[in-house]
DNA sequence: AATGAATGAGAGTTCATTCAT
DNA sequence: TATGAATGAACTCTCATTCAT
């Protein structure tokens, strides 16, 4: 038993550094040998732990995709209205960012790097919490609150904006208000899912 | 004229290569070898007419950022109203994509890796071309058919829309109609930023 | 224990197999490779040892320096008379060339060769060896026993030709007698200190 | 006739350029690409009147020792007393280094770098050089006025010693007096060939 | 004769991974 | 179980030399 926890113990340890290294120089420049200095083993250890280093990424970005999706299903379950699902998806996501932004820097910026195994692999951990975004959209049209739209498409758009937006804000050193343009983004894709553009005048 | 010629023939026919390698491997795991063979010349070859690897990408960023740039420029020429702009914007941007995926993967996907002095000379590059979308916008919003939402901000959001749009399409292997998407995204944009979210019924 | 003897015992080992490589190809032609190889030991292991190839010879050089520097201070030690310290740093030093020659051949073909930054380095390390003649000849003028010529030009005199003289033995696959050699030159430049040059009658 | 002269005249040029180049960077640092530019010739060109770097070394240290034995015959010649001829030698060296100092610094530092068999070329071009020296010993020793040490030993140490003071003048910016320190060696070579050392008092 | 673009072998160095202790 | 020294393949970049023009 003191074993287990020591082993789980040691493994998270072995994460959290490696959140840390990849998040400062990126997945592809980060060392083994620095991961295993910051997590103050032995780098051989990190190999009974983790298979190699493409490993220690997946299971990093497994372990953080799953505390957020978890702490986003709780997040929205007392919420009725789509609009209001996806207002606050847009919030609460952008606020995981401001309260945790060496992970965000990570599941962020490194999810596209690295080869084509890995990145299908990291797609694959992604799919969870994109699908409850998806999610939200096909209750809203079906509900007839929202544009019948390709929810697909409107996904892609609603992640791809929310992470431009966590990434500049992570590059430019979190220097602007990362909540008053949560607010804008929810306010612009509420609204654009709402009604139908506006022809211009002819 | 012979030799001009056949230097800038050979300048180019390097960056095609260049960017078939990066776009297949990833910048950072692609090697000036793979390059140089690519391109049916000798490695040093390579070295006689880019400063580095570093140097190959950067000019192969600049002239695709060029071309897009400009052709982006005569597209928008014609259109007086900022939304109909920026439903062009949109679709000029993924039909680029659609006819040059290769060249498209290698601004998308290699754009955020690398060290950090690469990346902010990479985002010096992007400039003109973000600057193009951001006046639209503002645009928009002084002659009063946009809302005064924070221009930046929505400008993030459109651009990472557009990207990510655009990754997952590449990714998956051009499966999807990226035409029918850039629609949705023209209307979803529009519709966003032309009338503020209808209020959930109290 | 046996962790600690095993490293300096293969950090020495390193150092042997550089001192043999440097010595029959010179520093800048000799490969790290090829010391790795002499030194049974894999590339990479150099550089658990050492920074990189410029420390490689650095850390050969002091550790020769040191060793010379100690036994010839043990040397003269005993002697009284300069004039005398003065014949035996002469002697000494080519009977330790005569010694071990590879180290000899090392410390003085390799000392002017490489980088500038390298040479001053190297310099540097040859300092306190030089200081010794340098104060033999010092004392030599303060007791009067030797004439008043600038210590510093005859200082780099005497080195110079104690480094001819060795260099010449090593080329000459050391057919000569360094020993009689030695006599010559404490002869030659003890006389040449003791008493101004006959004048050449009118 | 034209012809003739223009080709002598190139060769020249290249071997003007290389003296340059190799004084500044070494031998070894300095590349053909470097020369040709210095000399403003094509790089190719170099291969025209060269067989390759080693060649380019070798001739112009042969063009400078012919000169410089030339020019050290001449200066020789009126004298008689072989004690004033070895003064003369020591000068009239130590004077040309100070006149040119660029050529000093390739025939005194590089001499010794570069590979096996290149060196053993080089010695061979110094040899009529040194053998002057070595002919104004012997007719010391044989008229009397010199005392019989082995003048190949002594040779070396005094060419030796020219050499040291060069390098030490030479890599110090030429901040000393160098007329000054010919003048000591002079006084301490002729000195130590005159007499016997004094014996310390028993 | 002259050019200079092209070549490609070879250098130093890094680092994921293994394995004897 | 944990260590960390050792490995060696792989990388980027340089440069002497060649040869088509």
């Amino acid at each position: 038993m003191v074993r287990e926890a020591g082993r789980a113990e040691k493994r998270a340890r072995i994460l959290e550094a490696a959140s840390r290294v990849f998040a400062s120089k990126g997945f592809l420049s980060a060392t083994v040998a620095e991961v295993a200095r910051e997590a103050k083993v032995a780098d051989g250890t990190i190999y009974l732990y983790f298979r190699n280093k493409d490993d220690l990424l997946l299971r990093l970005v497994e372990a953080r995709m799953d505390a957020l999706g978890r702490a986003m299903g709780e997040a929205l379950a007392p919420i009725e209205d789509p609009r209001e699902k996806l207002a606050t998806f847009i919030r609460f996501h952008l606020k995981m960012v401001e309260e945790s932004p060496l992970e965000a820097q990570v599941l962020i910026v490194e999810l596209r790097q690295s080869g084509r195994d890995l990145k299908r692999e990291l797609a694959e951990l992604m799919r969870p919490y994109l699908g409850m975004l998806q999610g939200i959209l096909e209750e809203g049209i079906a509900k007839g609150v929202m544009r019948p739209l390709d929810p697909r498409a409107v996904r892609h758009a609603i992640f791809g904006a929310l992470d431009e937006v966590a990434l500049a804000w992570l590059l430019r050193g979190r220097r602007f208000d990362l909540g008053r343009n949560a607010e804008q983004l929810a306010d612009l894709f509420v609204g654009g899912l709402g009604q139908p553009p506006p022809r211009s005048t002819p």
